[in-house]
DNA sequence: ATGAAAGCGCTAACAG
DNA sequence: CTGTTAGCGCTTTCAT
């Protein structure tokens, strides 16, 4: 079905089929009428493919995500909404090891995108600069090492831990510790500094544990192991949900009370956290908003933008309660 | 960057640097390498837009799947994993109304898809029948319903419920009720009859529950509801591990114990469900197996093709234990 | 083994 | 308001 076969049924000329889809008002009622009806009974519809190539504009937008992980699929839902919402459409490309990220972009950039977010705080700094590109806007999403090298669109992670470690200080905690995911990642290194500088004006040291990756599984043994060696801290600020999911659940096997023996904050606010099975404080990112900030960061072209946004304290059970020391 | 860019600087025709990339072994040794490094320097990749066109095949995949929900956030990773493992790209197309997915359809055809991917058992058979057209390869997931109109990869939902139907009888369960998400559903109905035959068989009645949605707040509601009118039956058999687990924190909030008071049971083992915070007892979807298979039959194209795939029985914490009958 | 040339389906400038 | 025309960048015969 192209539209030189529904010109031919309309009996108009293929460049008109053409204009009442692309421009429609250009076109007089009738004609657009008659070209309409024809196009439905042949069940034409413009192709995006051809359009794209005259046009050099693919009307594609590709995110490159992680894999794995709730935090993540959010995100993926977010855009695909958002970009749906257009008149444009979600390409997902997803990685499993850094290493796969270059390879992932190259096939991805074959689409001439419109628009390419990097999303993941793992990938390298030198990837990213190889990637800002002049064909397509790059924008990359959560991921701080990205600043300057590309329009960054981030959470303040270091006011958002900050935020969870004045709160766990004033519940009277005097004894932390930090779970970290990957120890290399831009975004666990300011999460940690935020909750650490917090502890440290309150003379109260906060090692980091690095669980060494950012799932239940990694933050279970985490938990399993505080709970089995028995120096449990105060508080735990970790640094995403899902691994204090885990945390939680590890320590609780090991009859570790949560929040009664040790207070467990998360990062992240994914939907489970708000499910009262947890109730995890947690800093709730406000996704839907940062992608919107990346969809129009990806209009203009700036490179050393930084859009930083504020996430939301939100306290649950996890952290209810005063502390035996309190 | 074009091709033409590309021979320039390599000394050669357009047509030599289109078959390196596109058929390398037709090309000499020394003129491939030539021609690489240009490109290589040029930073130059071929563009999928005009390869599309010209062949007739966009080398897209595209979903169309419901914008929320646990369940279809992981078979959309799925999806893009295994997609991206070829050489093509997943389109992806949320949509939040049944209503709205007539327009997606549109919106992503114009892509000429490779292939199309119709998920959610709650899209209507008329709207599919409408879809099945020459151009793309439809296929839909989860989708009963769509038997016959349009080729189909489903898992086992009736084998399914009466798994774990079995599991609560042989607990002891005397007493039981049904919990679905919206009647209308095609999987809904399906788990419903093979929970009920199972109960019928041994003179059990299940009444069939509505949460109206397939989200943790619809089960949320339910359990609560069941908690305050008091008349809880032995066991609940959840139509979906999302609304299971609201089920259950609205009875535990309401101090109705599980699996002490009422044993539950979910349906598709979305990653939580195997969490120690729930240990919820489920069916789990073999979400790759089921994905792969999507992905053989786009190559085919028998519209009558029915692939149903077993899911796995879970044993977990919310059916530990004998009933107080048993 | 390489080059020349046609054409995929569309858009937009231009002519009428 | 509508028709004619020239490409967009690539793949693929068909020559050489």
């Amino acid at each position: 079905m192209t539209s030189f076969d529904v010109a031919k049924r309309a009996g108009v000329s293929q460049s008109t089929v053409a204009r009442v889809f692309a421009r429609p008002a250009l076109v007089a009622e009738a004609t657009r009428n008659r070209v309409s009806r024809a196009a439905r009974e042949l069940g034409y519809v413009p192709s995006a493919i051809a359009g794209g190539m005259r046009n050099q504009r693919s009307g594609l937008v590709g995110v490159v995500v992680p894999a794995q992980g709730e935090y993540w699929q959010s995100v993926i839902s977010a855009f695909a909404r958002q970009v749906g919402e257009g008149s444009r459409q979600l390409l997902v490309t997803t990685f499993r090891d850094v290493q796969a990220v270059e390879g992932a972009i190259q096939s991805i950039s074959r689409y001439r995108l419109d628009g390419l977010v990097l999303a993941s705080s793992t990938i390298g700094v030198g990837q990213i600069s190889r990637l800002t590109q002049p064909n397509h806007a790059v924008v990359a999403f959560n991921q701080p090492a990205a600043a300057g090298i590309a329009p960054l669109v981030t959470v303040d992670n270091q006011g958002g831990a900050a935020a969870l470690a004045r709160h766990l200080i004033e519940l009277g905690v005097k004894s932390a510790a930090f779970v970290g995911g990957v120890s290399s990642a831009s975004t666990d290194q300011l999460r940690y500094r935020g909750a650490v500088e917090q502890f440290g004006a309150r003379e109260i040291s906060l090692p980091y544990i690095e669980a060494g990756s950012f799932t239940y599984d990694a933050g279970y043994k985490i938990g399993a192991n505080l709970a089995e060696v028995g120096r449990i801290p105060d508080a735990l600020v970790v640094a995403a949900d899902e691994i204090a999911f885990g945390v939680i659940d590890g320590l609780r096997r090991h009859g570790v009370s949560v929040p009664g023996d040790v207070r467990v904050t998360g990062f992240d606010g994914v939907p489970q956290s708000a499910w009262e099975g947890y109730g995890l404080t947690t800093l709730v990112q406000p996704i839907e908003q940062m992608v919107a900030s990346v969809l129009q960061l990806l209009s203009l072209s700036a490179v050393d933008q930084i859009v930083t946004i504020e996430g939301e304290l939100r306290i649950a059970n996890t952290t209810r309660g005063e502390t035996s020391h309190g």
